[in-house]
Formats: C-alpha cells, sequence, structure tokens
DNA sequence: GATATTATTGAATACTGATTCAGTTATCAT
DNA sequence: ATGATAACTGAATCAGTATTCAATAATATC
C-alpha cells in the first residue's frame, strides 16, 4: 500500500485560485493549475473529476464557511444584523483578493453547473439575508398587509449588487478597503430603508 | 463588379445578439450565428475580423446610442439628471432582454479587448455619469474643499452594481419592468444622497 | 527482501470550434 | 453576350487543451 502524499486536494484548491485570479476560468489550464500546485497534470483526477469540478469545491467551500459565520451573529436587530452579515462577506472577499477575483469574474458558473449539495452554504446564506430583510419590512409595516415577498426578493439583488460592486472597485482602485467598506455600507443601509419606505402604504 | 446583398452586416449582430443570449459569448459558436443570420460562415469574415469583433461592434453601437440619448438630456438639477441618466440605461436594456443577458455576461471581454476608439460611447457615458455625480458632491459641499474624487468614483460603481442587479432580476424574475425600474431608482437616489451626506465635514 | 497495492505522472489521445481559402455565383461595364 | 471584379460559401485546416491511461514510484505487509 501507499499513503497518499499531505493534502493535496488543497494544495491543488489554493494553485487553482490563484491561476483562476490571473487567467479566468475558461483560459486557465489545468496543465498551469497542477504546476502552480506542484503535482502532475493527472493527479488533479485523482481529486476532483474535472476542471469545472475544482471552481465548485472552491465555492463550495467559500460558501459553506460563511453561512456557519453568519449564522453566529446574534444581533437581534434585523438592520444591525443585515448589515454584519454585508460586512462579514465583504471582509472575507476583502482579505483574500485572488479569490475575489474568481468570485466577481465566475460565480455564475458555479451557480451553473453545481448540484444542490453544493450550493447548501450559498443557498443558506441568501435565505439567512433574505430573513433579515423580511423581518425589517415586517417591522414597518406591523399592521398592513405583509408586503409582497418579490419586492424584497428585488431589494435584496438590488443591495446585493451593489456589495459586489463595491468589491470590484476595490480591486481596481488603491482605496483602503475599510473606506469601501464604510461606503458600501452607508449606502447599502440608506438604500434598504427607502426600499422599506416605498412598501409602505 | 457585385454589390453587397442587403446589409448583412446588421443582419449579423442581430443573429449573434440572440445566439450570444442564449449560449454565452465563450460557448456561442460562429457557425450558429451565420446560420440564424441566413449566411455562410465565411461571410461573418466579411464583416467582422472574428468573434470578438462582433461582441466588439454591438456594444460599441449600444453606447454610442446611449451617450447621444445622455447628451440630449437638459435636466439642469444634477440629481434629476443622474436619475433620468439610469433610467435611460435601465430602459434600453429592459427593451432589449436578448442584448441584456449579453451585457450582463459578457461586457467585461468589451472592456477587456475592444480599442479606446470603440469605448469612445462607453467612455462618455461614465463621464456624464460622473459629472453628475460631482456636481451633486459640489452642491453639498460648496464652501469646504471639494470631497476626493475617488470617493465620487466609488459610489459611482456602487451605485452603477446596483442598477445592474436590477436588470439581473428583471430577467429572472416576473416582475413589470416598471415596478424594478422605480425600487431601482429609490434605492439608488437614497444611496446617492447618503453617499454624498458622509462627505460632508 | 519480496510482493501487493495504491498513488502519481505526463505524453498521447480525442475533441472542439475558430478561421481560412479555393471554388462558385452574382453583378457591372463595355 | 462576355469578361472582369467583387461577394459569397462551407468543407478542410489547424491550434489549443481537457482528459485518459499505460507506465512508474512509493509505501505497506509479510
Amino acid at each position: 500500500m501507499r499513503k497518499k502524499e499531505g493534502d493535496k486536494s488543497n494544495e491543488i484548491l489554493n494553485a487553482a485560485t490563484q491561476v483562476f485570479a490571473r487567467d479566468g476560468f475558461d483560459k486557465a489550464q489545468v496543465a498551469a493549475i497542477s504546476t502552480a500546485a506542484g503535482v502532475g497534470t493527472g493527479s488533479i483526477y485523482l481529486y476532483f473529476t474535472g476542471k469545472a469540478d475544482i471552481l465548485r469545491a472552491l465555492f463550495s467551500r467559500f460558501w459553506d464557511h460563511l453561512a456557519k459565520e453568519m449564522a453566529n451573529l446574534e444581533t437581534s436587530d434585523p438592520l444591525l444584523r443585515l448589515n454584519d452579515q454585508l460586512g462579514l462577506f465583504f471582509d472575507r472577499l476583502a482579505v483574500n483578493r485572488d479569490f475575489a477575483r474568481t468570485y466577481l469574474r465566475d460565480h455564475h458558473r458555479f451557480l451553473e453547473f453545481a448540484d444542490l449539495e453544493s450550493k447548501q452554504g450559498y443557498l443558506s446564506c441568501v435565505e439567512q439575508g433574505r430573513n433579515a430583510f423580511l423581518e425589517i419590512a415586517a417591522s414597518h409595516n406591523a399592521h398592513e398587509t405583509p408586503p409582497g415577498n418579490e419586492s424584497t426578493d428585488l431589494s435584496q439583488s438590488i443591495l446585493f449588487g451593489g456589495v459586489r460592486a463595491s468589491l470590484e472597485h476595490l480591486l481596481t482602485s488603491e482605496l483602503p478597503a475599510a473606506r469601501v467598506r464604510s461606503r458600501m455600507l452607508t449606502m447599502a443601509m440608506a438604500g434598504i430603508l427607502a426600499a422599506t419606505r416605498e412598501n409602505e402604504p
């Protein structure tokens, strides 16, 4: 028998993060990833079913971590909780810029071809954000019929688009992360409040 | 001599809009575009230098139109003007959903490989939006040192990310465009005001 | 040390799809 | 009508790259 040497699986994921960041998923060559990871090209296929599977694993790991961190937030005021959630998301990507690049460029592929199992963390994050949104809306409309949920989904999407864009800006400008973060949160909070007000009768 | 039959160039662009919307730029096959356009595959290369050039032409045309429409806006209040600019952008994409899909998926490629000439319309639109932003900031900080421009650029990016996301939502939900549009503008305006206030001393 | 078993490798394979170009067709000028 | 020229076509070419797999290396067990 022979043992597996170290955790090649993780080394491959780390190498892939760099290569994807530099070349983007499509142009990234499996051979480049294997070289960066210091393993033979064929070894990739011992740990992953293919190039797409590497991306899947990368995002799956990211969202699983984030979902747990979000679940640990104990802020009871929904507005503050949402603020913390967005902050967590931002920070995790601001710290790992290679991954952030891949997130911005290729996350949509993850959503396209990952199975439900792999998306669990992602779905949990979306759900937790959504709950905060619904609570905020409810607290402003206590006595009226609840606003259509489609409306809060729309607001959530718009907000999240802003967060995404703030990360994009972070990568291309020289601004300090803290400055970008705070501006993003300021605008996000103002946006939510305005959206909530619009839902009122 | 022989004349060119009709305006194949435009037929190719229209066909490409559909094919790109369905398959995305990468997976879209030149052969599929030529078939959809009802021309031979080789003819594509009489009108464009390659697949990438089709995308370039598509976006270039879009931004050139939009830049002109924006320039025609005569709203003097910068906040209202920005509102109108965003509205124009939204409407143009909401009306042509095939193109909107391609915009959302592949616009970054345009920015990557188009030359300055082709980007003129795009740059003009960004500039006009930026000017509105700066005026808004100036009108709130009349007596103080002007806020760093990096700050307004950041706000502009975040705002634009929200607009983008609203379009994404429009394509996947069943919400009427008018509803999405108005929510997007509500949140955008609230975001700008909050960002401007944050810049004050 | 010998054997069995599993891990690893990277050159060869297989496939895809953009681009080319030799051949064909249409239009114009005379 | 006929030659000249330009437009058009799509099968063949060619390049790039994900994946496979026969060969090799490392470890474990006896």
